[in-house]
DNA sequence: AGAGAGAGCGGGTATATACCCGTTTTCATG
DNA sequence: CATGAAAACGGGTATATACCCGCTCTCTCT
C-alpha cells in the first residue's frame, strides 16, 4: 500500500520552498531563479533559437518565448532572428551579462547554504534521487 | 565551491515531471494532482476556512481562494459562510465526494508506481532530504 | 455603545506553465 | 518549379502562484 503523503505535494512544496530561496537573494537584481536561470542557459548557448532552448531546460516552447519576453522588456535578452525567418534567436544584452556576473555570488551563496546545510552526501543523494524520477 | 546544476532547477523539473505522470493519472476524472490534493485536504478538515485551508496546504491565501474557485465551477466543492461572516467555509459536494472515491486507486497507482521504482529505501530517503530542505 | 485594531476575503497585477491553433517559412518530393 | 508536409513561432485560454490593497466584519477596550 502507497504511503498517505503524495510525493508529488511533497516535492511542490519543497520546490516553492527552495526557489523562495534563491528568489529572495536574487532580489536585488529584480529577477528570480527561474529568470536567472534561463539567462545563464541563453550565456551558454546563444545566439539560441526558443525551441533549441526550450528543449535544454525542458520547458514549454510557449512558456520560454513568454518568459524571454519578460526577460527583453527587462533590457536583459535581445530577440533577433537566424537565417532561417522563421527562427527567434536569442542573445544576450550588455545589461544582461552584467546581472549574470553580479548575481554570480548571490546565486553561489544560497547553492552552498543548501549544501553545507545538508552536507555533500546527501545533496548528491538528492540529486540522484530527483533526476531518478 | 557550490556544484554547476541549480538544486532549485532540479527541483523544479522533478516537480513538473512528477506532477505531470499524477496529471496523466487523474485526467479521467477532469481534476489535476493540486486540484485532487485540495479535494482531499478539504474532504480532511471540512468544514475549513481558506486560511486555515491555505495554512495546511502551505499555499498563500488567495491562491487557495482561486483554486477553490474552480472547484466550485466544476461542482466538486460548496463555499459558504460560517458564524463569522467573514469567513468562506469550504465543503466538499456529494460530486466532489465521488470523486475522491474514484480517484483514489487512480492516485494510488502513481505513488506506488514512484515507490517500486526507486525502492521503499530511496523513496523514504527521498522524503526525508525534501523535507530538510 | 462607539471606535479603532485586526482578521478574513476578493480582486488587481504579474509571472510561470502547458496545450492548442493558426500563420509564416522552409524544404523535400514529384 | 510547384506543392504539400513539417518546423518555428505567436497568441488564446486556463490553471498555479504570490504579493498587495481595499472592504467588510469582529472584537476588545474605553
Amino acid at each position: 500500500m502507497p504511503s498517505e503523503t503524495c510525493h508529488c505535494i511533497v516535492l511542490r512544496q519543497a520546490s516553492r520552498k527552495v526557489s523562495s530561496y534563491y528568489d529572495e537573494a536574487l532580489a536585488p537584481l529584480g529577477v528570480n531563479i527561474g529568470q536567472f536561470s534561463l539567462l545563464r542557459n541563453i550565456n551558454r548557448l546563444e545566439p539560441v533559437s526558443l525551441t533549441e532552448l526550450a528543449g535544454k531546460v525542458e520547458l514549454d516552447r510557449s512558456t520560454v518565448g513568454r518568459n524571454t519576453k519578460v526577460l527583453e522588456r527587462m533590457g536583459l535578452v535581445a530577440i533577433g532572428h537566424g537565417e532561417d525567418q522563421r527562427e527567434a534567436m536569442l542573445t544576450l544584452t550588455e545589461k544582461g551579462r552584467h546581472l549574470l556576473e553580479k548575481g554570480a555570488p548571490l546565486w553561489d551563496s544560497v547553492q552552498e547554504n543548501i549544501e553545507i546545510r545538508l552536507g555533500p552526501e546527501k545533496t548528491k543523494q538528492l540529486l540522484d534521487l530527483l533526476r531518478a524520477l
